[in-house]
DNA sequence: CTGTATCCGGGCCGATACTG
DNA sequence: CAGTATCGGCCCGGATACAG
């Protein structure tokens, strides 16, 4: 008469989260952690703490709207901290918390991922693309580029 | 002739490639990584090949559509391969090639993160949203004075 | 079984103008 | 400096229906 668990009780109990699953809560958190800005801005505070600005000035390329939305989010999900400094004009500074700071491995791969790879993938798409090519356009063997 | 090395062209050479610039290739490379189906078809071949629809069932409620498209995206990238079996019905299987193997730890990262942090996120969200209707809803704050 | 084609609504996101 | 507000286009992505 040892324990008595039932698999419906042991998944419960033990496994709780599954991002594999849509109807999981966990996998909605996993859709708002891939997101490229989310991601660029923790690259760009695990080299410490960052002022709005500066932040803007890192992302080249980010909308004030874009990277507004994305610290709140990020503050909202314990990710970051906010801190008004009331100097003439306001000081805003951004840094990653405990768990922001858990993340930072992960972004900071993803970044390393493709830049050190990007080569490698360029190469895998002309392949792809040229061998596509040869496929579709049938007639005699010459290269012509048809563009869409 | 000698060298005349350029900051540009020095760039080019050893830095290379920085996901920040907005005008940098890498940067939409590191776009499409940042991609939910693709880190959870990632989990999912991190066990082994897998056919279509196999990745169909685990990934409960992707549409094949969105299946598809982003094999189709993960196999022009040297990510994945695309393997034909001529049987009746035909059999597809799906395998991560070298460059594929090497983000499974990543993508294997994000999804333990989101599972494993859930909780704490999700406690942060009350803690914002409860402050923030604190700080929204002055009217007055507490049971006491209305002032007209 | 493994897709492809099409429709179409929603929201993502950039651009811009304005505020404290 | 650090945002907010608004508009509008574009593409994501689900729901079919259908083909090889």
């Amino acid at each position: 008469m040892t324990t008595r668990i039932t698999a419906v009780e042991k998944s419960a109990a033990k496994e709780a989260y599954d991002a594999f699953l849509a109807s999981c809560p966990s996998r909605q958190l996993f859709s708002t952690l891939t997101d490229k800005w989310l991601l660029l801005v923790l690259n760009a505070l695990a080299g410490g703490a960052r002022r709005y600005s500066e932040l803007n000035r890192l992302m080249a390329g980010v909308s004030p709207k874009m990277l507004t939305q994305t610290l709140r989010s990020m503050e909202r999900n314990g990710i970051v901290t906010r801190t008004v400094e009331p100097t003439v004009p306001v000081t805003v500074t951004y840094e990653a918390t405990d768990l922001g700071r858990s993340l930072f491995s992960v972004a900071e791969q993803f970044k390393a991922w493709a830049e050190t790879n990007f080569d490698a993938v360029s190469a895998a798409r002309e392949h792809y693309d040229s061998a596509k090519l040869r496929h579709s356009a049938r007639p005699t063997r010459s290269p012509s580029p048809g563009r869409p």
